[in-house]
DNA sequence: TGTACATCAGTGAACGCGCGTTCACTGATGTAC
DNA sequence: TGTACATCAGTGAACGCGCGTTCACTGATGTAC
């Protein structure tokens, strides 16, 4: 006699499109606009207020609706931010992937980064909630796990690239692992995005990020 | 006919225990070590939670008052964030001036160094409130100010020690500038501190500080 | 040191607003024929 | 393509809770003598 249904499980498969068997359910073109519009002005709102300070209200008023559509698309205020932050993590890579495969064979490794890093380090409104997103990320290990495998996926990505136009046996020590070598130079763009929190000037910054990438990975005797 | 008495003069006086002439008041014992413990609750409220979703009920409750007691210490929590940051700032300066402190003269900049980020890199805590204190400058310019003042002084205090252990002329050109030189090592340090936000594991960081901070700081060809 | 008095610091009750959450309803969208 | 019908997606009103803010009051603290 198990009870079957499951409201829980119903509103569950209502958000995400699956019907109780598993089949993708219809979702309507309305539907899908309105969750792009309310994640484009949670992103807006986010940014503006930071994720702490944000309301459904406010979200739901930026993006041109009212409370209820929220609610008919999102369970909470989390998850709606756990979407937007894997809907911004796709693009990212979508931009990282774009921005290698304009590469010529013989092109420099600092030009390459270059290039990566003006196609990521455009949008101070992301980088204010990507670093609310790690905040939030640092309270609660499931996000953590999220974004830790984002990173992850970043680093894969551009790992051959760096391997390949750098000489490892030029590199220090600590440096000398292709893994590290990669965590490294990303380091170095997260410190950049930090300093573009407290200095708007992209003017200032990519300079400051290209120089510090150059001394890194310059050869040491 | 200048009314002289002025209420949120007045209550910003009460605050800063100045008198309307200057003239420093009275600070009662009692009343510092309330002001002392709400900031103590402050800190804990404020890394369990977040800045923007912590509220003055919990931080009273936490510090075993009633919210009477915060209106009396504080006009606002943007105001109690702000002196808890000036606090914890002047603690961190006084840990930066005792490791240096200790220093024999003829000590290697990696050890320096590294009893430096010993003294800083303790709390998790703490990292967490300075990364939402971050995000609430970058929406704040005044919170900025104060907040890059104070990085501009660690990196005044730091900057000799930096200068004198190290070969400016075996630096790759945008390091061979000791301010730059000296943000460069600030800029890794809080690199890490980011790192310890997604991995708590302090016996994992420390070499990787240490190994990044030499790596940056290895003399080139 | 003790007492009387003045001021202060925190109490706790009261108020009210903002907003999260729910839900019956309706116009919008999609389907069947 | 058009119409009738079924389902869906978002509306907007209603409810109520949590909490920020105020304030008259009182026990605590400090001062004068």
């Amino acid at each position: 006699m198990a009870d079957v249904s499951n409201s829980a499980l119903d509103r569950r498969a209502l958000r995400t499109g699956l019907r109780a068997d598993g089949t993708p359910a219809r979702v309507t073109r309305r539907r899908a606009e309105t969750r792009e519009r309310l994640l484009a002005a949670a992103l807006s709102v986010f940014a503006e207020r930071g994720f702490g300070r944000a309301g459904i209200e406010e979200i739901c008023e930026t993006a041109g609706y009212t409370r209820g559509a929220f609610y008919s698309n999102f369970d909470s205020l989390d998850e709606l931010f756990f979407a937007l932050y894997e809907q911004q993590a796709a693009h990212t890579m979508t931009q990282v992937h774009a921005a290698l495969a304009g590469a010529t064979p013989d092109e420099g490794l600092p030009s390459l980064l270059d290039r990566v890093s003006n196609a990521l380090l455009i949008d101070r409104t992301w980088v204010l909630v990507r670093t609310d997103f790690l905040l939030h990320a640092a309270r609660n290990p499931e996000t953590a796990a999220a974004l830790t495998r984002h990173r992850e996926a970043i680093r894969e990505t551009l790992q051959p690239v760096v391997v390949g136009a750098v000489d490892l046996a030029a590199m220090p020590p600590a440096l000398r692992d292709p893994e590290a070598l990669t965590s490294a130079v990303i380091t170095i763009h997260d410190a950049a995005a930090t300093r573009l929190l407290l200095d708007p000037d992209l003017a200032t910054l990519r300079p400051w990020l290209r120089d510090m990438l150059t001394a890194l990975l310059s050869p040491r005797a």
